[in-house]
DNA sequence: TATTAATTGTTAATATATTAACTAATACAA
DNA sequence: TTGTATTAGTTAATATATTAACAATTAATA
């Protein structure tokens, strides 16, 4: 009964997935010298043009206090810049200077190398599957809000 | 083709389920003062009567050198101690004081009424994927070695 | 319009992660 | 036994997470 061995609980297997297979990436990362976090931020900003940092927030899960110092170095780096919005001057955009841009083409493919590796022991139906459950997990108070929180 | 969409691959995923459960456990481990780093190593303690920074390390997931400071600061909170080895005086053991194995007793009951929230709207089936799955990415390295890495 | 509330970022304080270097103790081999 | 390698923990430097408080701006409302 109770609950299971601790360490087949689901957060430790989740803890001890990205454990497994994060160190892979972040050699990659570490040629480029980016941190895993300066890279999600990159990563994003590949796909959009300009962001603003609460959303950049939401997109990578880097809590917004650590953006700022992520960003911070980032600029430094000149991989990409701040752009104060001229409608709402509270919100501050993000983009990917050049130099930020062209690293895609260099890092992603040797991530992609990697992402093949980890997905090739799944079959097409056991990775969908996996990725469901995921899916599930993080929608638990999304859908069916039938329970209220108290106070 | 390329790698799907940045917030649907595996890592972000992972991230994402974590960043949707741990808060609700957290919360509980702050009733009782406790981090979540240090609520593993009680966890863990609550198992084994005796266990070696090493093999802490191990079980937790949290590298040695943070366990040094959490160690430290669950010893000033009198929730555990150390002990040398006297076999082999490098080894250091770590123990949980009374009060820390009373906890066990106050926080488990909250920390299970959770997890089966969480695990309630899964069918056995798909629970049983699930952490299959995640079971099969943590051992990606350790089975079947047929592919040897390169250089 | 003046007040109040909500939003967007930031700062601050503390805890933890990551990587590398380092110490002490033990094992091992010449 | 001495020198060397290995193991277990620790320290150090930097980056990030967590939580709370805060400033600036905008929205909402009396």
């Amino acid at each position: 009964m109770a609950i299971q061995d601790f360490s087949q609980s689901l957060p430790m297997m989740l803890y001890r997935a990205l454990d497994e297979i994060m160190p892979k990436f972040r050699c990659i990362f570490n040629e480029f010298a980016l941190t895993e976090q300066q890279w999600r931020i990159l990563r994003v900003l590949w796909e959009h043009d300009k962001i603003t940092l609460g959303r950049l927030s939401d997109l990578t899960l880097i809590p917004s206090p650590s953006l700022v110092g992520i960003v911070d170095r980032l600029i430094k780096a000149n991989l990409i810049r701040r752009e104060r919005s001229d409608t709402d001057r509270r919100m501050i955009f993000v983009v990917a200077t050049e130099e930020g841009r062209n690293l895609e083409a260099k890092v992603m493919p040797r991530v992609n190398e990697i992402y093949k590796e980890i997905k090739e022991p799944f079959s097409k139906q056991q990775w969908g599957q996996l990725i469901d459950g995921l899916d599930q997990i993080s929608h638990l108070n999304k859908k069916t809000v039938t329970n209220e929180h108290k106070e």
